[in-house]
RNA sequence: GGGCACGUAGCUCAGCGGGAGAGCACUACCUUGACAUGGUAGGGGUCACAGGUUCGAUCCCUGUCGUGCCCACCA
């Protein structure tokens, strides 16, 4: 047998240990995906949601993580070739505008001066500055990514899959170009999708606006004159082309078809019938401004509306020169335009209505709340505006990733999260794609000379097919097209490439199957995809797990994921999202710091309960990094008493009861932690390993098992070291994926050292399994051949071991009785008393010798003897159902004991009483389960005897008093 | 307006159709030969409220109140 390595040290330094062990799995390559002894082995994937390169740690990446890594560790030592896919993305606007913030501290020259390309170097300098810091940190947290595959959204190979991707969906109609409203926000100067505009509540006004009727004198006193239209949004009028009323709504039914003089501006416009109006809201008449507004778009369409844009691309009066605007005007008009040019939204909105009260156009203003859209970047309201975007057809990629969920080829858990998925997912709207951004995947479409679109995955494709075209169409001859094909100066300036990029999602959406090499031919695509399991929080579910569904299936054939769990939101202490902008955000790598990343991660893991959210106190981290300590004692105590495996070890050929015990506590430990953590219950996998470990190693097993390590050699102690390892080493393997830092640094000091506990089988299932189970398995394993019967068999050698639990248990028993009965009384523990066992069984005879030393120690007693009545003036308590006296004569008042006993039996009286209730109940006898009923005589029964030895001992201690 | 959660010990949270749990905090005692980042014992909750289903409800159903989140184009 080696000699062990180095003693542990004497105090746990999570620091020391971290940064060693993340070196020596580094060295080992531990956590290389396709390692040569795992070629046979199942695969298990997982992508990481790619955090902004940019970017730094979060609590909500430090959650996220650590419950992949927990799931990537459990299933590696499970024995399958497990790849985790880390990477980053370019995350579009936030980095920009990062480096653009950066130039303007620095007094740089700003975008637009530098120009496209010199900014873009200036991006990709940062990214190369920065890029590494998250993966450090996701390094120092402990997640056993495959670094080497290390993947980044705007990689080569993941470009190309960009490109690809675009060309063929253009190619199949599923991405097209449109002129349409879009979510444009006015600060950052880019159209944005749905996703990323933020509701927010604001309070406003209504604004009520009279519209003279055409033809007749207005005249704010004469109603007969105007109609009155009500809007949140008074400076988009310039733009309005029509007033709709409900083709229902009798107050205006003389009026459809007429027309109004819209104020100020002096253009006529319709009167038109649309249900769209309500007439219980405003006045039941409302103004129509198609340019401006995604349900007037709507009304426009269906009446032949002009669509006139009153605001330019910074949300400012764009009148002069805007044709829309000057067409169909009166004379006069230029003057009113003038003068409003180039007003900002809200200052215009201002100068409107004071203008339009000036000439009784204004009716009133009623205090309003309302909803209005703000960029989730910028923070400003966005503004609906209509320009040409591309799309992606969304609702058509979306019926296979919807069927995919409702056939459970994908699952959510929790399950809940399904019906979000499907409510967004029925209702999609077209996807806006493009950004009028610089940093991202630039849009691999070019225009000719007349604007004609061609779309191509390389400029050579693009020119090659508009020469085609204009050669067909007859713009240049064929003789043309053939120079400009050969000579690469004669096309130069030809074509030119669309300015736009892609949203940053777009690239996220190929993330499964792009970081894997697709579109290449590569091994690990076939291998490892589709994923086994997608981990991430609910506020992405629309920007990427829909998105992954559709792109996946689209371009795979095949889901990308069997299961997506959806975890809690790490939420500040007012249970606000975290954001950086909100700047609420708490530090993980300061926790780190101060408790371990161990700490912090079980913290994370044990307060991970499906479907609640996660506020976090650095308590709880506190109170695991104590745990922590604990178990780095109880190893150092281990192995302070030379416990160590012989070779050939067998721990369920343990004969000793305690050594039995703890076998099948551990048994159960095992059992409690796998099924936790195949089922995502993370919170009771960490609750199970806790427990087994303090309350059940440390609290009694090692306690139990002092007298014998200190006692002479024999062949029990020889074991007892043995098994002292044994369940040692079973806690260093079902908490490794939890704390792996400390799990691996205690497992090198401690173990066999032939190879990295990250790479250790995970503990068999040693308990016996059920019937139902059993059935349930080869179900499960028969259905999904991705459950290898082998993972989850049973060992055929049962540690279960009723007879060593009866009798562990008692011992425990019967110390915490005399324990509690002696700080009742208030004995101080230097006081050593002597123990006596009454009436006791033959059981009880044949047990309590082997005992005795451990009890003594452990509840403080002299001596134990054996009577067939309890001493005179003794406290009496009962253990499963026998009594043990304390004598107490001297040592303390017997009235304290009285009122004790006195308690007790009122404690049994009310048990009694309750249990009585439901027996004496004849529809309970009736018709609750046969078992349940048994049970509840057989409380009954305990409670009465219970009752009776308090009685005896109460009487027996009058006849002293 | 629609949807989804949640309301359990002082705090943070588990749990669950048959006698209310954990961590931290609190109280008392203990420097016992792994550990004071520890040990032992203990106090503390009509499980938001009101109905209903049930032999039995903290748990299931309905409603009320309160809190949070998501979605929605409503003047």
């Amino acid at each position: 047998m080696p000699a062990a390595n180095a003693m542990i040290e004497k105090n746990y330094q999570p620091a020391d240990i971290e940064s060693r062990m993340s070196l020596v799995w580094e060295d080992a390559r531990a956590f290389s995906a396709g390692r040569p002894d795992r070629r046979d082995a199942e695969p298990f994937t997982i992508v990481i949601p790619p955090p902004n390169v940019t970017g730094s740690l979060h609590m909500g990446h430090a959650l996220n993580n650590t419950l992949q890594d927990i799931l990537c560790r459990f299933e590696r030592m499970r024995g399958r070739d497990v790849l985790w896919q880390p990477g980053t993305d370019h995350a579009g606007i936030a980095t920009q505008m990062v480096v653009e913030r950066q130039l303007m501290e620095r007094q740089q020259p700003s975008r637009r001066e530098m120009g496209r390309e010199k900014f873009l170097a200036r991006v990709w300098e940062w990214k190369d500055e920065s890029g590494g810091t998250i993966i450090n940190q996701l390094k120092r947290l402990g997640a056993s990514c495959d670094w080497s595959r290390e993947r980044f959204t705007m990689d080569e190979g993941l470009s190309k899959a960009v490109v690809k991707v675009f060309v063929e969906l253009h190619r199949a109609g599923l991405i097209y170009k449109d002129k349409r409203l879009v979510n444009w926000d006015p600060k950052l100067l880019t159209a944005i999708s749905d996703l990323e505009v933020q509701q927010v509540e604001l309070k406003g006004n209504l604004w009520y606006l009279r519209y003279p009727l055409e033809g007749r004198t207005f005249s704010p006193d004469d109603p007969t004159s105007f109609i009155v239209v009500a809007t949140t949004r008074p400076e988009t009028m310039l733009g309005d082309t029509a007033v709709a009323v409900h083709p229902d709504d009798e107050r205006y039914q003389h009026l459809i078809g007429k027309r109004v003089i819209l104020p100020l501006v002096g253009r006529e416009i319709p009167i038109v019938a649309d249900t769209y109006s309500d007439p219980e809201k405003g006045t039941g008449a409302v103004k129509i401004t198609p340019a401006h507004d995604f349900n007037d778009f709507e009304v426009g369409r269906r009446h032949g509306l002009a669509q006139i844009s009153v605001l330019d691309k910074e949300a400012c009066l764009n009148l002069v020169g805007n044709e829309d605007y000057m067409r169909d005007l009166p004379e006069g008009s230029e003057e009113f335009a003038r003068e409003f040019h180039g007003i900002e939204r809200f200052a215009a909105r201002k100068k409107i209505v004071e203008r339009l009260e000036t000439f009784g156009f204004l009716e009133r203003i009623e205090p309003n709340t309302h909803m209005v859209p703000h960029g989730d970047r910028s923070g400003v309201v966005i503004e609906p505006y209509l320009t040409d975007q591309w799309y992606v057809d969304a609702k058509t990629l979306a019926q296979p990733a919807i069927a995919a969920v409702r056939s459970g080829t994908t699952t959510f858990v929790p399950k809940n999260w399904e019906k979000t998925y499907f409510d967004w997912m029925e209702n999609i709207q077209p996807w806006c794609i493009s950004r009028q951004l610089w940093w991202g995947h630039q849009i691999p479409a070019w225009y000719g000379p007349d604007g004609k679109v061609f779309v191509a995955e390389t400029e050579e494709e693009a020119v090659g097919h508009a020469i085609g075209y204009y050669v067909e169409q007859e713009v240049i001859t064929p003789e043309q097209g053939r120079e400009m094909a050969l000579d690469r100066n004669k096309r130069a300036g030809f074509i030119t490439r669309d300015e736009d990029v892609l949203d940053t999602w777009f690239s996220s959406a190929l993330w499964p199957f792009s970081t894997l090499g697709w579109p290449d031919d590569a091994p690990e695509v076939k291998r490892y995809y589709p994923t086994n399991v997608l981990v991430t929080g609910f506020d992405i579910i629309f920007f990427w797990v829909a998105r992954m569904m559709m792109m996946g299936l689209h371009f795979m054939g095949e889901v990308p994921f069997s299961t997506v769990y959806i975890h809690a939101l790490v939420r500040d202490e007012k249970g606000a999202k975290m954001s950086k902008s909100k700047g609420n955000v708490i530090d993980p790598l300061a926790l780190i710091d101060e408790y371990g990343a161990d700490a912090l991660r079980f913290t994370l893991a044990a307060m991970a309960a499906q479907g609640r959210d996660i506020k976090l106190s650095s308590q709880r981290v506190e109170g695991y990094r104590n745990f922590a300590t604990k178990l780095w004692n109880a190893c150092r105590f281990a192995e302070m008493n030379d416990c160590a495996m012989p070779d050939g070890f067998d721990a369920a050929k343990a004969k000793e009861t305690l050594n039995r015990w703890i076998a099948h506590e551990a048994a159960a430990a095992t059992r409690e932690v796998t099924e936790a953590i195949e089922a995502y219950r993370f919170n009771d996998a960490a609750g199970a390993i806790y427990r087994f470990v303090w309350n059940v190693y440390c609290d009694w097993y090692l306690e139990l098992a002092k007298p014998v390590l200190t006692g002479p050699e024999s062949r029990a102690k020889a074991e007892t070291q043995a098994m002292v390892a044994w369940a040692r080493d079973e806690i260093l393997k079902l908490l490794h994926p939890f704390m792996p830092f400390i799990t691996e640094a205690l497992w090198e000091t401690t173990a066999r050292r032939d190879g990295l506990l990250a790479l250790t089988p995970w503990p068999h299932r040693t308990d016996v399994p059920t019937v139902e189970e059993i059935a349930a398995l080869s179900a499960a394993s028969f259905a999904d051949p991705l459950v290898p019967p082998l993972l989850i068999s049973f060992d055929a050698a049962s540690f279960k071991d009723e007879a060593a639990e009866a009798e562990i248990g008692w011992v425990v028993d019967l110390v915490t009785a005399i324990r509690s009965v002696r700080a009742e009384m208030n004995i101080p523990p230097a006081t050593l008393m002597p123990l006596v066992l009454v009436g006791t069984s033959a059981e009880t005879k044949e047990r309590a010798p082997r005992w005795t030393d451990v009890i003594k120690r452990l509840a403080r007693l002299s001596d134990i003897s054996f009577a067939d009545g309890a001493p005179e003036g003794s406290a009496q308590l009962v253990v499963r159902g026998e009594v043990a006296a304390l004598p107490l004569k001297g040592v303390v008042d017997l009235a304290a004991e009285r009122a004790r006993l006195t308690k007790e039996i009122a404690k049994a009286d009310a048990d009694i009483e309750r249990v009585d209730k439901k027996l004496g109940n004849p529809n309970f006898v009736a018709k609750a389960a046969e078992e349940v009923v048994e049970e509840e005589r057989e409380k009954r029964e305990a409670a009465l005897a219970r009752k009776a030895k308090f009685q005896e001992a109460l009487a027996r201690l009058a006849g002293v008093g």
